[in-house]
DNA sequence: ATTTCGTAAGACAGCATGTCTTTCATAAGA
DNA sequence: TCTTATGAAAGACATGCTGTCTTACGAAAT
């Protein structure tokens, strides 16, 4: 039977939101203790303090679970940040201002992420539509400020707008960064330099001022 | 008790192998058929038409039998010829005939490829050993030829040979080349014309006489 | 003719997922 | 205060996959 007096939740919706908090602080935590082992729900609600079942009435899937977890890295990972750093009035600086965020948005989850992209390669519908709308968010990004280097007149000699979007979406790519980062145990702001050098050589005239050679390492 | 008569074989050590090649056959077309799916041991049985322990004989391990699917990709799928591409006199040619079979390699085993990729990234010991080994070969591979890059003095001013090491490993990734055929879907040759582009823009001086700029889409 | 070994066939335990039902405690509404 | 809606716990259950083990057969080698 339907409900048959309205009830709105105040206290309990809190404590709600704490639940599911708790649920996917505990996935984040067991991916980043055990990076390279399948996470299995029953340590997760363990780790939570939660029973199996709740994890299933929260999320409604694994799937959904671990939806739930791209998204949230999605809004409190920093990514707006790093949307604004792309899209400021000088498409040059936005395009380092961009690599910089985006490496250390990704170094700051290493491990999760790589979960998280690894897991919708193998399994097409294992993470939902997280890593989706996640990549066509960078996709649209990177096509936006290869557009802008055209129109500023940014890019070196016979490199158009589409080369240059190809190349942007390879080098603002997790897997671009994690090669470097956990393939080459470079730092990030080594990672950085070498992303942004890489990019600018290929794409762009030759910088008036601005030296854009790495030196750390 | 130790076999108490010599016994060498022949025709069954043929069959042997045929089993073995049924089986391996199997799994690679059961990830092309179905490339963003979970493989289960019993589909792959059923389609070598072998019984599934009989993979345990084989292979000993669900590990075994991807690492030697690895390990035949490895030694059937043109690695040795990129190897000499590689290795010819020119550095700078080897790094474009290099990067060249490289992507015809990648592309010509996608799907299996991107599936070994994302188990050995998700489960460290899943498909044993083979993607480590390879990875290593292209390791030590791109690093000599940064170095004989920088030997013929075809590195641009600023760039090191470490450098030029971090950014070919980057760029001959399997994860690169997918980044741009799968996500961007681009040809095989686009593909190639980008990464050696971008390659030879980040690390060498202005070529003497070769256009590099790719020219199909 | 006898021995050896590749393979089939299947039982079994272990573990994970997903669904469902029952129960409880607590906050909102009256 | 009393009732009701709801978040969550607890656990049973079916299903599917892995890994190990045992038994048995048939064909090739001696």
């Amino acid at each position: 039977m339907p409900p048959t007096r309205k009830y709105e939740q105040r206290l309990r919706a809190q404590a709600a939101v704490d639940t599911k908090r708790r649920i996917l602080d505990a996935v984040y935590q067991q991916l980043v203790d055990a990076p390279s082992e399948p996470v299995s729900l029953d340590k997760v609600a363990k780790l939570a303090e939660v029973a199996r079942s709740t994890i299933y009435t929260v999320f409604g899937s694994r799937a959904g679970l671990f939806d739930a977890l791209g998204m949230d890295l999605l809004h409190r990972g920093g990514f707006t940040g790093m949307v604004h750093a792309v899209l400021q009035p000088d498409a040059r600086q936005g395009l380092r201002d961009g690599i910089r965020g985006n490496v250390h948005m990704y170094a700051a989850h290493r491990d999760v992420l790589r979960a998280l992209f690894s897991m919708a390669q193998l399994d097409a519908d294992a993470v939902g539509g997280a890593v989706q709308r996640l990549e066509q968010g960078r996709a649209e990004g990177m096509n936006g400020l290869a557009r802008r280097l055209h129109e500023q007149h940014t890019l070196r000699d016979g490199a158009t707008a589409d080369q240059a979007a190809d190349v942007l979406w390879l080098l603002t790519g997790f897997d671009s960064f994690d090669l470097l980062f956990t393939g080459r145990r470079l730092s990030t702001d080594t990672v950085t330099a070498t992303l942004a050098d890489t990019a600018e050589h290929a794409l762009c005239r030759p910088a008036p001022d601005t030296r854009q050679d790495r030196t750390t390492r």
